[in-house]
DNA sequence: AGTCAAACCTGGGCGC
DNA sequence: TGCGCCCAGGTTTGAC
């Protein structure tokens, strides 16, 4: 669930929220979250630091603590990032609570458990979680046009495969890559070098697009998204084909359509978006 | 280089 | 009501 438009929507409020807040100390429930160190470490570690920036980088959260270090926090599909009083017990599937100050604390809640934690040294905060392979941001200027038509012109892959590949361009995931795909007129299916120009200039304005529309709302509460308020977004009402398989396309109104396209759950219009072949 | 499947997990929805 | 099956927005790994 959450990809860019949601991980930067916690971004936003946490650096709202926690920016200069002293950590007081950790409770792990569930160790194996935890990649590094470990877990006993960690919860030594990270008392008495203060957060003194919020950041992202694609899909990951990254918090610059005091003392040289940096608390990274990737989501992965159910993963939950809330600021809230202390008090209540947590809800269930509650792995990680940073306790802070002023009564407070950041919940770490995550169904599946994919969702993964690391506490670094800044200097090799990148290589370590795994975040050197990363493609450009696509909000950024780095993300030029030019670069993303050349990785497009050199790869034999289809579309819908190379969106979700970080190392492409950093933080589209299933929802996005569908409704760029849509935004651009561009069936999943084809194949990234046979774009014309016209075409990869459309699917680069679409990526930016969609991308700028799920921050503006929020995010997108399909399943088990929450911002960092524990609040739904608003996206899903706004989405022209994900999760809308059978129903009319917003556009043309022919009905959308579902198939796997690399192994994901791809919606799109079969008249939006032809199949070039 | 690419594709594919499996693995990591729990829960919701569906058909029977 | 219950059981079995399939599906789910991410990423990594290993086989071909």
């Amino acid at each position: 669930m959450p990809e860019l438009p949601e991980v930067e929507t916690i971004r936003q409020q946490l650096e709202a929220l926690v920016s200069g807040a002293g950590i007081l100390g950790g409770t792990v429930y569930l160790p194996k979250v935890i990649r590094q160190p470990s877990p006993e470490v960690f919860a030594d570690l990270i008392s008495n630091r203060k957060i003194l920036s919020v950041t992202r980088r694609g899909k990951y959260l990254l918090f610059g603590l005091s003392g040289g270090y940096t608390l990274v926090i990737h989501l992965r599909m159910t993963g939950q990032l809330i600021c809230e009083k202390e008090g209540a017990p947590p809800p269930r599937h509650t792995h990680l609570i940073l306790h802070l100050e002023r009564d407070r604390r950041l919940r770490f809640t995550d169904l599946r458990q994919f969702g993964r934690v690391w506490l670094l040294p800044a200097s090799d905060t990148r290589s370590q979680a795994g975040m050197e392979k990363l493609g450009p941001e696509p909000l950024s200027p780095e993300f030029t046009e030019t670069y993303f038509a050349t990785r497009l012109k050199n790869s034999r892959r289809s579309l819908k495969p190379l969106l979700l590949d970080q190392q492409v361009v950093a933080g589209i995931g299933n929802i996005y890559a569908d409704e760029a795909l849509h935004h651009a007129g561009l069936h999943p299916n084809r194949r990234a070098d046979g774009l014309n120009s016209r075409e990869a200039k459309a699917l680069y304005r679409a990526v930016k697009e969609v991308l700028r529309e799920g921050v503006s709302h929020r995010g997108t509460s399909i399943r088990n998204y929450l911002d960092a308020e524990g609040r739904a977004g608003r996206h899903q009402d706004f989405l022209k084909v994900h999760n809308r398989a059978g129903r009319p396309c917003p556009r043309c109104g022919s009905t959308i359509e579902k198939i796997k396209c690399g192994g994901r759950g791809t919606c799109f219009c079969p008249s939006c978006q032809p199949n070039a072949r």
